[in-house]
DNA sequence: TGAAAAATCACCCGAAAGTATGAGTATCAA
DNA sequence: TTGATACTCATACTTTCGGGTGATTTTTCA
């Protein structure tokens, strides 16, 4: 008996949802029709994401890494070494190749300045050529390699 | 008495889907329905095929110019620029801060040749100073960095 | 504020580096 | 054998480097 009254129940509310599909169809049917629209847009989109194998495209690059993208300078031995900025930024032009003249030029500053620094710069780096002191100061992690 | 209540309930359903199906064709509203639905999935389908833009994978194919383990000399360069044997010794050893004359005494002959060897090193390395030599030979691959 | 450190510049001198030119020898391929 | 190339060495000259010394000016910092 109970289990009679619960399908009852249930058959009305279905009667009731199909009266009230219908009232929606004969009263608003272009709600109704976009309503529909939209459902199967969004199903459409999703069934063809879900049956479509993903088109990859592969893309190869050639990258080449210098080692030096990453440096980091040892100021510690910078410090220890009492190499002051001037003296670093000359070492760093010597390392480029630059004569003491370019040196000069570049810095703003006279020849004879640059020859100071560089002497100190090698004095201090236990060197007396300026290969040397880029050698020396690559291998201390002073410039980058 | 189970039985005759489902049966029941399920003669009524029927009747009333079959009124529904009735009305419904008379009124050719759910063919309409069935129609849009159809066309909004394929526009879905196909609109979802436009817009998904190929999964581009970018493979980064990293090269070392120079890997940290060990050093492959780039000997075509060294045939292009006509770089001798000799000269290439030259080279290394200015690379490691020798002078001249340090070099002449190691690979015993006379500070002469040794100039003569890196004049012309220089010239093939369009360069006019040892240490800038080194910088280009580094950057070419000729000596390890 | 005053001492220390850094940065600037100058002059001298010898050593090293680099340029220019020429030339002898050895090797290898055509 | 000859021509090309690499290697060697020399002389002469110019430029650059590096060491030594000293000085002035800035900057930094206690």
């Amino acid at each position: 008996m109970l289990l009679y009254g619960v399908s009852l129940a249930g058959l009305l509310f279905l009667m009731r949802w199909l009266e009230f599909r219908l009232l929606v169809m004969s009263h608003a049917t272009e709600l109704y029709v976009a309503a529909i629209a939209v459902v199967f847009l969004v199903l459409g989109i999703w069934l063809a994401k879900q049956l479509t194998k993903p088109k990859t495209v592969l893309v190869e690059k050639t990258v080449y890494v210098s080692p030096s993208d990453e440096f980091i300078r040892n100021e510690k031995v910078l410090e220890e070494l009492g190499i002051s900025k001037r003296e670093l930024e000359v070492l760093e032009l010597i390392a480029l190749g630059l004569s003491n003249n370019e040196i000069a030029g570049r810095l703003f500053v006279s020849l004879n300045t640059v020859k100071t620094h560089s002497s100190k710069l090698f004095e201090k780096l236990d060197v007396n050529r300026r290969t040397q002191a880029v050698e020396a100061a690559k291998r201390l992690g002073i410039i980058p390699l």
